[in-house]
DNA sequence: CGCATTTCGGATAATGAGGTCTTATTTTCA
DNA sequence: TGAAAATAAGACCTCATTATCCGAAATGCG
C-alpha cells in the first residue's frame, strides 16, 4: 500500500472540507458519515492534522473543524507527510539504509526517478485545485458506487 | 512504505542469487549473512518463492535455495506481485473501491499514469539483467556500507 | 446557570506484518 | 546405519497500525 489508512482517510477528509467551500466548521460526525470513515479515528487524524497547522478546531455546538490555511497554499504533499512521514519520497526502494549516489543498489536511479515523479505529483497538487475538479468533474471522495443525491 | 519488509528481503535475495551465478544451490544461511537477513524469515519467504515457482529448493547438505527458471525470464514485477500482490499496481491512491475511469477520484487520472510507470519499471528489470549491472557496477544489495571485501 | 453539542485525550482492544523457536523431514556422506 | 546438514512447517511472540470506548473539557444558547 503506498500510503497508509490515516493518509488516505486525512486527505479525504481535507478535499471534503475544500470541496465544501462552506463558512465556518464542518463536524467530525458529518464528515464521518459523509466520507464513511470512523468517527473516533477520523477524531485522531485531525488532532496531527490540527497539530501540524494544516487544521484548526472549534469545540462545541456549530463547532468541528476547518482548513487552518488557504487552501491553495495547502498541497497534498503537506498532507502526506503529516500523516506518513516523508520516508515514501526518500528512502530506497529496498530499503537499504544510506542508498544513494555514493552507494547505490541496483534499482537507485531508476527508483530515484520514479520517487521524484511521485513527490511532484503530489507537491503540485493543491486542496483547492482538487476541490475545483472535484466540483466540476463530480469526482468522488466516498467508497459508495451509486450516485450520492442531495437529500 | 512502497514494498514490505518480505518483498524487500525477496528482491534482494533473489537479486543475489542471481548475481552470485554459481551452480547449483546456495543455502539460506549463506544468503542470510550476507544480506544480512533474519535466517527462520527468509525461511519462509522461499517456500512462498518456492511455491509460485520463481525458486525451487533442496535440502540436506549442498542443499539451499537456486533460481527456478533462466533469471532473463524472471522480472522484478513477478517477485513483487508473488510476495505483495499486485495492489500497487491496480489500486486507488485514496483506497477508493471502484475508483477508476467510470467513477474516478480527485487523484485518479494522475495516480493512474504514475501506477503505470510504476508497473513498467518492475516489468522492464528483469534479473538477469539487474545481477549484470550489479556486477558491473558494484551495486549493493547488504546494508553494511563499508566495501565488503572478498575474504 | 444548566444543558446539549462537540472536540480532546487517555485507555483499551483487534488486527496483521514481522520475526522467533522448535520439531519434523529430507539428503549426503563417511 | 548413523550423524550432520539443510529446508519445511507449524506454533508462538512482538509490535505498530487501526479502531473503539469513555470521561473530561470547552462552547453556545436559552
Amino acid at each position: 500500500m503506498l500510503l497508509s489508512n490515516s493518509c488516505e482517510y486525512g486527505l479525504r477528509a481535507l478535499m471534503y472540507l475544500s470541496a465544501e467551500e462552506q463558512e465556518g466548521y464542518v463536524s467530525l460526525r458529518t464528515i464521518s458519515k459523509r466520507l464513511d470513515i470512523s468517527f473516533a479515528f477520523l477524531g485522531k487524524i485531525f488532532q496531527i492534522l490540527n497539530a501540524v497547522g494544516l487544521s484548526t478546531s472549534q469545540r462545541g455546538p456549530s463547532g468541528g473543524v476547518a482548513l487552518a490555511r488557504d487552501p491553495a497554499t495547502i498541497t497534498l504533499y503537506e498532507v502526506v507527510v503529516a500523516l506518513d512521514g516523508e520516508d515514501l519520497f526518500r528512502e530506497c526502494v529496498l530499503g537499504l539504509p544510506g542508498c544513494g549516489e555514493r552507494q547505490p543498489c541496483p534499482m537507485h536511479r531508476e527508483w530515484a526517478q520514479q520517487r521524484d515523479q511521485l513527490e511532484l505529483l503530489f507537491r503540485r497538487a493543491t486542496l483547492a485545485e482538487t476541490a475545483r475538479e472535484t466540483r466540476e468533474q463530480n469526482y468522488r471522495l466516498t467508497t459508495l458506487t451509486n450516485e450520492d443525491a442531495p437529500e
